[in-house]
DNA sequence: CACCAGGAATTGC
DNA sequence: GCAATTCATGGT
C-alpha cells in the first residue's frame, strides 16, 4: 500500500482514487463483466457494486469512474459502522482488487520491444491484473475450476456461494459475500456433492476450509514467505491443490509477478490463438515463448486470458 | 452424442 | 521419476 494514501482523496460522502498510469477503467469493467453468472460483483453500465465485510457486517460500494484518471467509490450501505472507516476499507478494496499498487511501467516497456506482448498491451491498454483478495476464496475458486468448463466453474460458484455466503439487499439487488471457512470446514460430504461438485472436489474444498480454520495456512503467512517457490511449496502441501493451483493463488491472490500457471488449458488456447498456432502449444514451447517475460509472467497470463473474452476473429 | 474443460491424486512401471 | 489412469459432470 505504499502509493495508497497519496492516490486516495476522501469527500465525505465518497472517496476517489487518482489511478496510476496505465490504468483503463473500461478495460478493467471489461473483464469484470466476462461472465453472466458472476455472484460476487455485479456491473451495470460503467458501475460495478460489490459487497464487502465489515467487521461482522456488510458494506456494499459502488465504483465509477468519473474522469478517465479517477475512480469514484460511494456506499450503498456501510455495514452499521463509521462511513469513513466503510468508505476506507472500500478504497483498500479496491486498491488491492484492481491491482492499483503495481507500476505497469516496466512491463509496458518489456511490451514494446516484444511483438506478441505489444499486440497484448496495445488491445488491452491499461487492463490490470484482477484480483481475489480472500484466500479461501482464491483457493476455493481455483479448486472450483480445475478441469471443467468456466461456464460450469461459475455455477458451481454460483450455488456454493448462495448455499453458504451471506447476503444483503439493497435497491432491490442482493449482494453475497463468500463463505467463512469454518461455516465450510463444518459442512457433511454430502451437502457439498448435492450441489454438484464431485466427491473429490467436495474433499479438496473440506480440507482447505480445515487448514485455514486452524489456521495452518493465513495470506499474512504466505505473503510473509521469501518467494515464489516457498509459496507453491507452503500451498501444495494441501491435498488438491497443485501446481497450477499454487501459481494461480499466488498470481490472484498474492500478486506474485513471477506467478505462471503453465498448465492452464486456457492459456493455452489464447496462446494457439494469438500466434496463429493449428494445436496447443507444448510446455517447452510455452517456456521458450516466456522466457523474455520473466517477472512478469503473472501480468502476460492474464493478458492472454483477457484475449480468449475478444471474438475470434 | 462425442469431446473436452482455467487439474490433481493415484497407480504402475 | 515419469507416463498412464481415474475422477466425473455440465457445456457446446
Amino acid at each position: 500500500m505504499t502509493r495508497f494514501n497519496t492516490h486516495v482523496e476522501d469527500h465525505g460522502t465518497h472517496v476517489t482514487i487518482h489511478t496510476p498510469d496505465p490504468f483503463s477503467y473500461q478495460q478493467v469493467v471489461a473483464y469484470l463483466n466476462r461472465s453472466e453468472n458472476e455472484c460476487l460483483h455485479r456491473v451495470d453500465g460503467a458501475t460495478v457494486y460489490k459487497a464487502i465485510p465489515i467487521n461482522t457486517e456488510i458494506a456494499v460500494m459502488a465504483v465509477s469512474n468519473p474522469t478517465p484518471s479517477r475512480i469514484e467509490i460511494r456506499l450503498l450501505e456501510s455495514g452499521g459502522c463509521a462511513v469513513s472507516d466503510a468508505l476506507l476499507a472500500a478504497a483498500r478494496y479496491v486498491w488491492e482488487w484492481f491491482d492499483l499498487d503495481a507500476n505497469l511501467v516496466p512491463f509496458y516497456q518489456l511490451a514494446t520491444g516484444d511483438p506478441v506482448l505489444k499486440t497484448l498491451v496495445t488491445d488491452y491498454y491499461g487492463l490490470r491484473l484482477i484480483g481475489v483478495p480472500d484466500l479461501f476464496e482464491a483457493l476455493c475458486w481455483a479448486v472450483m475450476g480445475q478441469q471443467i468448463n468456466l461456464a460450469f466453474a461459475y455455477t458451481l460458484k454460483r450455488r456454493f456461494v448462495e448455499a453458504f455466503g451471506t447476503r444483503t439487499t439493497v435497491r432491490g439487488h442482493t449482494y453475497w459475500i463468500f463463505p467463512d471457512a469454518c461455516r465450510i470446514s463444518e459442512l457433511t460430504p454430502s451437502e457439498l456433492t448435492a450441489l454438484g461438485f464431485t466427491t473429490r472436489k467436495s474433499e479438496y474444498l473440506a480440507e482447505i476450509a480445515r487448514w485455514m480454520r486452524r489456521g495452518a495456512i493465513t495470506k499474512q503467512g504466505l505473503l510473509a514467505l521469501p518467494d515464489l517457490e516457498s509459496v507453491v511449496d507452503a500451498l501444495t502441501d494441501i491435498r488438491g491443490v497443485g501446481k497450477w493451483t499454487a501459481n494461480y493463488v499466488a498470481m490472484r491472490c498474492l500478486r506474485h509477478r513471477s506467478a505462471f500457471p503453465i498448465d492452464d488449458v486456457g492459456l493455452h488456447h489464447a496462446v494457439s490463438r494469438l500466434l496463429g498456432m493449428n494445436q496447443k502449444p507444448t510446455r517447452e514451447e510455452l517456456g521458450v515463448l516466456f522466457a523474455p517475460w520473466h517477472g512478469y509472467e503473472a501480468y502476460a497470463t492474464f493478458y492472454f486470458w483477457r484475449h480468449l473474452l475478444a471474438p475470434e476473429y
